[in-house]
DNA sequence: GATGAATGAGTCTTCATTCAT
DNA sequence: GATGAATGAAGACTCATTCAT
């Protein structure tokens, strides 16, 4: 369907000289998409909003893609240390209460770079490795599919599978639509409150 | 951030003749973005797809954007006629039935043209009229706002809206997520079943 | 240096009603050079503007160059018509006299259609036989020359041919230069005084 | 009535390589304009005529508009260095010697290039900042008021502008229709001598 | 004769990518 | 390593002209 490019950076920065530019062409990328949008988006744009010449932007990445890609890459990769920092607590935790706090967490992870995240998912084309945005939207998948499977004789569900897929979809999408149509939402308790009623509701699970 | 141009036909095609050009148009239009994505659209590419020449493709539509939006509207055009045939029955319904006619009304607009909703949903760029997309989402949403707001008594809300909200998110997304991620699901009477449950329970009906 | 088309007209218009449509074409040429320029004077443009099918525009002229070609004749034959009723009068009136008048024609002759000579002046490539519009210029040049040589006697001069030259591009120059820079100026009767006396004083001529 | 481009240069060329292509380009624009007349000037056209690749072309000139307006910059500037080395000799000469001063100048400002004078002044629209060249032939004008207006107690004259106009409009009339109609009359003294005369007996100046 | 749909050669212009300095 | 000039394939779009109805 898609001419498959290599994305892969081309060479590992060693030198901290080299980790900067790296970086600048990367904050470029975000700049520019946010200024710009994704077809806006040229190497030649970057290369001058990072202050680098055109020459060595082709020096740390191959194409195009793989500029893009690294930008992604990162934005999931700052999503993901928010997660991983939760994990443990959430697990141990009542189930009303776990509930909150990962739909505080999807909240906390759309907001990491709102505007990068909203052309990130509406307008970059999700095609190739570009897909591993979409694997940060599942780590809450998993965990949430974790807590239910060892929980479930506390809960009113039958399969936990199909569950949590209903649920992580329900968070997410909650949590998006929001964050797309009206931001202010998002901190709005009553949200939170909501949703936390949706889930434990359905879970079966009585508030304190 | 995005330049605005004209997506609005350019004019309307008065013998048969020309309005079997454009509809080849719109067909050719359809299979090209399923075949190579949306930056595979060229309008050369779509006027061969369409066996007409590109001169013919200018007669009838101003630029690839009007292309695209006249496509989008058209498809929005096959769910929407889905949908009016449906809303009387729904609004008289019992609530968990109602709810359950509107999950799978759902599926039911996912399965219109999936391949060509899943291009246009992920990586057709939501900009100007191309918003529209996302009206054809919102309908379903006006829709059970209006039989919560009705039926308030029955049910173990505060805030009609907000739970609305909550609501068509929940299903839009189930459904969605269900399409892209594991198309197969979406015939499973299971995930109808238990996203039922989730919105029966949710809004504190029982289910006899 | 220019491809060199056909511009003359397909078929000598025989009925009324033909010649009502040559007629509106070319009035819909001029109105379309007047309003959108040379460059945006296009063949559909003028059938548009003419009421008239793009067709019918070819029925009757071969090439766009053929329509402007007409339109230049059409604007000649004009001017002309106002030379030929002068030109008997001047030729017996003492020389102030004539030159006044001569003048005036010139004058006359730049406001039989202000704009449409504006944009055949400065617009429109003078190629092929479009140089006709130069003609019209030149008519003006010969009665002059054929004042000066009949009347040598009385004029301060000793190369007819040389001095009709010099005062032809004189009056032209002046009359053109002050349509297109001052048009107000063309009412104001200092400069037809005032080019007169340039004119009667090159000549030796006393002003009684 | 014109759609209004940018027709300025867009970046300067920095390294001697990137002048030398700038240059050529320049060059190449005259001589397609010469050789194929303003509509035979594609930006292709002279890319290939310069030996550069179109890319490059459009590094430094945004659009043909540009082009063009770049090539006029220039010529008008060879023009003006002629100018300005005569400017300050013709002010303290007599005024028969000035008046021939001007003619030659004006003579000479025509064969700078006379072919592509002749195209600049025939074919190219007088749009935009095209209408620069309007303003090299009016340095001449503002020499020539500067002259009368100093001197007003010699000349047979009573309104030292409207006297400019004239004579200005003469002169630039006079030679422009030599080079136009008969180039070699350039060269002919009696053209200059006869000229001359017109300016003198019209100022009411004696020759000696 | 009239109509207007169809044609496609020809232009402009962009932008990812290379490579000489 | 860095620079930025050069490249050219590719794509959008126009418009004079033809021709089936």
């Amino acid at each position: 369907m898609h001419r498959q490019v290599r994305t892969t950076p081309r060479k590992r920065p060693r030198q901290s000289r080299s980790q900067a530019t790296v970086d600048s062409l990367l904050g470029a990328t975000a700049r520019v998409l946010v200024r710009d949008g994704f077809d806006g988006l040229t190497t030649n744009a970057v290369a001058t909003a990072a202050g680098v010449s055109i020459g060595s932007l082709y020096q740390y990445f191959p194409n195009k893609e793989a500029l893009v890609a690294a930008l992604i890459e990162q934005h999931i990769e700052k999503m993901n240390s928010l997660v991983l920092a939760e994990l443990a607590a959430v697990a141990t935790l009542p189930i009303a209460q776990a509930a909150r706090r990962v739909i505080e967490l999807t909240i906390k992870m759309h907001c990491v770079d709102p505007k990068l995240h909203r052309v990130l998912t509406e307008q970059v084309p999700r095609v190739g490795r570009l897909a591993k945005l979409r694997e940060a939207d599942e780590i809450c998948h998993r965990m949430v599919a974790g807590l239910l499977a060892a929980r479930k004789d506390e809960l009113a569900i039958h399969d936990a599978d199909l569950s949590a897929f209903l649920l992580v979809s329900t968070i997410e999408a909650v949590v998006h639509r929001a964050a797309m149509l009206y931001p202010d939402r998002l901190d709005d308790p009553r949200l939170i409150d909501e949703t936390t009623l949706l889930v434990t509701r359905y879970l079966g699970v009585a508030v304190h």
